[in-house]
DNA sequence: GTCTATAGTGCGATAGAC
DNA sequence: GTCTATCGCACTATAGAC
């Protein structure tokens, strides 16, 4: 264990990117929105940088690689959502929390999220991800609770793409982030048979 | 004009791909799911066409052709459906034919239709795409009625990208398509407001 | 409509100096 | 941690024979 004053200097180590990693996978998230994940070359990402190749490859050993951390990035932030969410005293309660944190990270990321859920390759390391189970695991047992069979599998993966895809849809276009922000958190709501 | 037995031989001609282009665009639409579409490369729509390269490029002039035309194709598919739902003599009947069309064309499709739908050069393409934009009009006329504001933009964009996106979400793996499409069916009817 | 051959470019990745 | 320089390869695209 560390000492006490140890905590208060971020402590990664084994876990987590570093500061030089994190602008890397900050850089590539926003490229794969910009262009899609498999359309975003390790050289567009160190140009985004203001760097060379290798020094980006100083970071990461490979392309794969960055994809894989970018995704992990992303799954993160949902998980800290669904932790969040757990930590609520109700069921219904941390439902609500639940969908509030996934409309933010979706209204705020924009493509983000959608482009990283919707790409095939970043599809073939989650399928296998055992962390990636176990958020998806958590997220659903708090939508629709624990012994929900094909309807609860159904509804909460429609939630999930509902939410993510929707922010990139056309029809939402120059919709106010707040007001699109209160229709998908009122719909989803909705669609869940939640009042009102 | 052409003469009235020509109508027996398919009459396409300026529009609509030649056949041997049909077979690049499903060959094409198939690696998209697959890899997604800016991991595909012209070589590798040739190998699984079995020819070479400049085989394909005898039937377009470019790459961005090509995911352009596997783009239109897609879109012809739920222009179809939208054209079928028209037809409908009442509102109600036109909402059941659109959705149940939709359903149909995400789970037969699987991956596909949600690789196109997000990725980000397609949608670069779609944004300006007159037919697109005219497709999209009309299917949420359908779908949420001529004057619906901010909260019938976003209940369509909901739907559009519930059905296509939870069809490749993990939650649904291994469920049979049968009960998938009910479930998808019926779920999004409740998300309309519909009775079930 | 298919092939071979080729041009030119960009890619992923590594070596080694600073 | 960054650079330059480089390797080998795959990519898009074209030319021209069959």
């Amino acid at each position: 264990m560390a000492s006490p004053d140890a905590a208060a200097v971020p402590e990664r180590g084994s876990v987590g990117p570093s500061p030089a990693q994190a602008r890397v996978i900050t850089a590539a998230l926003d490229l794969f929105a910009r262009h899609g994940v498999g359309a975003t070359s390790l050289g567009m990402i160190a140009t985004e940088l203001g760097v060379t190749k290798a020094a980006v490859y100083r970071q990461y050993k490979s392309r794969d690689e960055i994809v894989l951390a970018a995704a992990e990035t992303e799954l993160a932030r949902l998980e800290a959502v669904v932790a969040a969410a757990e930590l609520e005293p109700s069921r219904e309660q941390a439902r609500d929390r639940l969908l509030e944190g996934m409309v933010d990270l979706c209204v705020g990321g924009r493509r983000r999220v959608s482009t990283i859920l919707s790409d095939p390759v970043v599809d073939g390391f989650f399928v296998e991800h055992d962390q990636f189970r176990d958020v998806m695991r958590r997220l659903r047992r708090i939508m629709v609770g624990e012994g929900a069979g094909p309807e609860g599998r159904v509804t909460s993966a429609m939630v999930i793409a509902a939410t993510s895809g929707a922010v990139t849809h056309p029809f939402v276009q120059g919709l106010d982030d707040e007001v699109l922000r209160a229709q998908l958190l009122s719909l989803a709501r909705r669609f869940l048979g939640l009042p009102t």
